[in-house]
DNA sequence: CGACTTCTTGAGGAGACTCAAGGGTGGTGG
DNA sequence: CCACCACCCTTGAGTCTCCTCAAGAAGTCG
């Protein structure tokens, strides 16, 4: 793993990382593995999950109904944490599939259990880590049982929107996202027919085009009240995380 | 607080308890507090959120949109966690509300810092429940988003019959479930009008009665058809918790 | 070049919504 | 103890969003 800021992904926004924090990071992630687009890093069902580490490219999370049809859970992209939620289960709850090119790093259960023995802090984060994927759950519920089509488009280009420009540093106007308007269905519980003509409507509203796998928003404002869900600031003073790193490894090791 | 499974709540679920671990989450839990029926445990937006070990009457937690309607995420009953999610964030993403008389014990986040340097092993069972829960919304959203009325419906008969069933140890065949149709159409993305029609629809079948606050399940497998989303089974051997108490380790070995 | 996926548009149908009204029930206050 | 109000359940009628089915064009990969 060469660089520190594939290892910290998203754990960062929520404190300080010091130099042994990143060790332990790197000593959790695993080795390496390819896959093409369209590949399935795992299928529902399938027994003994492992975690992964997205380092680069984009996959999706879905879950498959009896008569075919699929409905994508979440987008991901580098620097998230794949699986985790099959931890908890004796089968894979979801489909992982690869949207592009993808690398990830294998990660064991057995690391994460040494994660929480050695590095409460770290450990604390990734807890954090999940409320905040509770919480996206939560606000694409809302999005797909309360709002209209339109609604449901606008709210999903918000969200990755938003991941992009955490990752970026910066806003900017126009980003690729490699995703059919069959997919953009599977994630807004549309079909692709009715995406199709509801991305007309968007860029007839001059809101937002997505063509040819780019995304360009116009009126970001415009945007939200479609969605009509608020953004969400995360907390990023956590206190009750403890003091200095260090200080907290010597507590633990005692 | 009288009672240990009031404490260990859920967390029992992923690997036994020793006494010591108990005594640590009785420690966590802080002075109770009581609810009326409609009482708003907190709103939207407020700040500074705490956590709340829900100990008497069920509660459900929610989204408001623009227009007045809300989509609620889901019921909680006694033993949940309420308010994880809105650690990560600076304002409560989430409206909480009392379904009926309610008792919950109010929870400091210094306290469940506390818990992650402390008990490794509870933190990481404490990880595996939020991950319990993600999977809980993605079966919401897939319900939500990709099977009609009469299968939502089903679904979320199904979830709370899978979490009475837990508690209870043993399958009902009926069971209290305080909703009015509105809240039943709030946690399912449809209107009270509707709900009210494909809950006949659901006796004429002869699948499931819900009359008078009481569900009457007379066909599961049948449910399970129209919800379209398979039973998940929890995992119970989390070997990478590392080694259980010592005394547990010898009691399971006589 | 052929096979496949994706995008686009049209026409018709169905499921869920809206609006409306009546009756039942429980809680509250006079 | 009764009257009143608020909420909930139920049913009807009409409407609209989104789905289904279909077919053609454009792009992509082997």
């Amino acid at each position: 793993m060469e660089n520190d800021d594939e290892v910290i992904g998203r754990i960062g926004a929520f404190g300080e990382l010091s130099a042994e924090d990143v060790d332990v990071l790197k000593a959790i992630a695993g080795p390496l593995r390819h896959f093409k687009r369209g590949d399935l890093l795992r299928h529902e069902g399938d027994a003994q999950p492992k975690m992964y580490l997205l380092v680069r490219g984009w996959t999706d999370s879905s879950i498959l109904m009896p008569d075919g049809e699929r409905q994508s859970i979440k987008v991901h992209m580098p620097g998230d944490l794949l699986g985790m939620p099959g931890l908890a289960f004796k089968k894979s709850p979801d489909t992982i599939r690869a949207l592009t090119e993808v690398v990830v790093s294998i990660i064991e259960p057995s690391s994460l259990g040494d994660l929480f023995m050695m590095s409460p802090r770290i450990a604390a984060m990734l807890f954090l880590v999940s409320q905040e994927e509770r919480v996206f759950l939560m606000d694409r519920l809302a999005s797909i049982g309360r709002t209209s089509a339109i609604g449901r488009i606008a709210m999903l280009i918000l969200q990755l929107d938003a991941r992009i420009t955490r990752t970026r540093g910066q806003q900017i106007e126009g980003f690729f996202a490699p995703l059919s308007q069959g997919q953009i269905g599977d994630l807004t519980g549309l079909t692709a027919v009715h995406v199709n003509r509801t991305l007309q409507k968007l860029a007839q509203l001059q809101v937002c085009t997505w063509r040819d796998r780019v995304v360009t928003i116009a009126d970001r404002p415009g945007l939200r009240d479609l969605a009509g869900i608020p953004a969400r600031e995360l907390a990023t003073d956590h206190f009750w995380l403890g003091d200095a790193p260090r200080h907290l490894r010597m507590q633990a090791a005692t």
